[in-house]
DNA sequence: AACATCCATGAATACGTATGCGTGTCCCGG
DNA sequence: CCGGGACACGCATACGTATTCATGGATGTT
């Protein structure tokens, strides 16, 4: 025992000096009693040591069953809630999954791509059932972000999400890996990605439409959206595209690929730009829904019917898809299951196991709008 | 000077011992240099002060130019990034606010609300433009949310957003409110609101919409949608819808009313109840637009046409709902000056500055879904 | 030239929690 | 009656930053 030593502080019923053993030097009077309730008041009330509060709080086993449950009634009466800050300070976890976002290239500011909205839905409900927090942030390909989130401690790991080539942020990547940050990424699932991704088979997605569409006996079908190594996703797409026709022994025409990012404006743009050229075309694949009714929405201007004269199909299946007018056939991703693979993945990672990259699989919803033969011109108008 | 004072700590070019003023004790030898690195390390490389170093970062006017840019050069360097959960520990605001979405009380669990997968779409967007962080929380209104996050200090404020009566946990708004923590709400401005509240005016926009179908020459008018003071959304909706009815001497029937929560199954289910009662109706009002296309859905089933027999509008204007097919006339609430509204007040709220609850104006949009009488026959179905 | 002033900076904490280590107590076998 | 566990718990400290107070030097004033 050596002298009064540091009694537990508590600022409950406490007078003026916050620190017993500092007092000496100069103790703020702080009279104004809007103090934060901390541990230490649990501790007080319950009559034992900050450090066992800490304990009792976290479920730590050496914690005996009767002192737990008067911790655990002090907390409760006092409404105590644990310092995710000091606690995260302390510890070296948060609790938090950081999810950054990347926009499209062309933000048009009044809504988010719809597909991203209901990955983030997932996403967060995934979060919530493994009872960890969602951090979101919007990012501009040009900024910093990697210096911003990597060590700002605010998240355990990152979430990856966008179109587009972020990935190729090569360097920006390695600098987050060379310091041991978690994260994993949405995206095509390519050979030397830089880090773990999880995506959707974007190239059997891509094949299996076309052939659907050749099925229905198109033979001049257009493919819409950019096809550059920028958006892998749509890259992908493509190649999917190409290969179906070439089992077919059809001879792919670059004057029937327009190049389109995501959204009904571009899809609109593209369709025009097609219709244009001049060249005779049966059929067009949209890489994303946005794309697809975009073009319907041209054509339909131009008095094209679809899916008589040409047959549509998207790529996503957002809600939208299958309200349209006619229904659109596309490609469902399964965003639940996606959500769910990224967060789950992630932490993974974060506690060390052993992860890789996974590719999921497509289904392809067949609706109207690529129904091109002979097909029923009964139903005038009526929903799925 | 008591002794050799408290070196700098710094661990770049340190070895062993960490702190020197305990190193009498025993010292972990801690060899693997993965530490974290700190102000400590930045004010070594600098040549200055950890204080002069926190300062420098945040821009405190007291440090010179010089010194400024030497330090940013060192932290640049390390690739340093202020650990957020020390700096929210010690300065107490956290650059972030938290948005605790309460579900639907049938989660169906695929998808989110489309309006509010939208409002958090403009929510997280406003976030961004001041510069805040958006932490995002799912909550099941049973659970005891208010202790979760009121004091964990992981956000300088709290956004509350969901559909329901979650605001008339009073008790629960109010033991908030006593510890100061700062909160807006997204939901029906009422008279004797717990908190500030951001909401569209319900009221008027449900009473256009019944004036709306009024004019069309619809006289028996059915309300799908909760008129229980549990959704005070749809309460005052119907509300507007009432008054409209009198205004025109009309007077209501309660057969006409078939309560809904806001999804496609329940919109359905309800207009099969409305159906079953064999009540003449020539319109629907429904509480939202997702209850209006479950209706047109169960109207279509049993080969009733909208509009021609039966006008049916919507509520909130969700994507989907120049989509569908009729296009479905419904409210517009501006989701985006929505978002910014809650952020902004917020944000005031947090700074201190005076806010008050506020309705926004709502935009009736007329599709054809409603436009009931001697209406153009002649196209048949084409996007709006 | 002496003194008040201002500026840039350093020293010393505090923020609230988690945890390694040490200690007192209780129980049991010998 | 004693030694050795096992068990609960308290002590002291570190986590990394922001801020208050003190300080030393440069500048301005009479």
């Amino acid at each position: 025992m050596k002298g009064p030593a540091r009694q537990q502080r508590a600022n409950l019923a406490s007078i003026g000096v916050r620190d017993p053993i500092i007092a000496g030097s100069q103790g703020h009077p702080r009279v104004h009693s809007k103090k934060r309730i901390t541990s230490f008041d649990i501790a007080e009330k319950a009559g034992v040591s900050q450090a066992t509060v800490s304990r009792a709080l976290r479920g730590d086993p050496s914690v005996s069953e009767g002192t737990r449950k008067r911790v655990e009634a002090a907390a409760a009466t006092l409404n105590y809630t644990v310092d995710k800050n000091a606690s995260n300070l302390r510890g070296r976890l948060t609790g938090t999954l950081a999810l950054l976002f990347f926009e499209d290239p062309t933000p048009d500011d009044s809504h988010i791509n719809p597909f991203f909205l209901s990955m983030l839905g997932s996403i967060t409900r995934a979060c919530a059932r493994h009872g960890y927090d969602l951090l979101i942030s919007f990012q501009e390909l040009a900024r910093d972000w990697h210096a911003d989130f990597a060590e700002s401690k605010k998240a355990d790991g990152i979430i990856l999400l966008g179109y587009g080539d972020y990935l190729t942020h090569t360097s920006r990547l390695e600098k987050l890996r060379a310091r041991g940050t978690k994260l994993v990424s949405w995206g095509a699932v390519m050979p030397d990605q830089p880090c773990v991704t999880i995506g959707c088979d974007n190239f059997s997605g891509g094949r299996s439409v076309t052939e659907h569409l050749l099925d229905q006996g198109c033979r001049r079908i257009a493919f819409l959206g950019d096809a550059s190594r920028h958006f892998p996703e749509f890259q992908e797409r493509y190649r999917g595209h190409l290969q179906a026709l070439r089992t077919q022994g059809i001879v792919p025409d670059d004057a029937l690929q327009v190049d389109a990012e995501s959204s009904q404006q571009e899809g609109r743009r593209a369709a025009e730009t097609l219709l244009a050229r001049g060249e005779p075309f049966d059929a067009i694949f949209a890489a994303s829904d946005l794309i697809a009714i975009g073009a319907i929405g041209a054509l339909s201007t131009q008095g094209i019917s679809v899916p008589f004269e040409v047959a549509v199909a998207g790529f996503d299946d957002i809600p939208m898809a299958s309200f349209v007018n006619p229904p659109l056939t596309t490609v469902q991703q399964d965003t639940r299951r996606a959500g769910e693979m990224l967060v789950d993945s992630l932490l993974r990672l974060i506690h060390n196991e052993p992860i890789e990259s996974k590719m999921l699989p497509m289904k392809l919803m067949v609706r109207r709008s690529s129904l091109w033969q002979d097909v029923a011109r009964l139903e005038p108008t009526r929903e799925d």
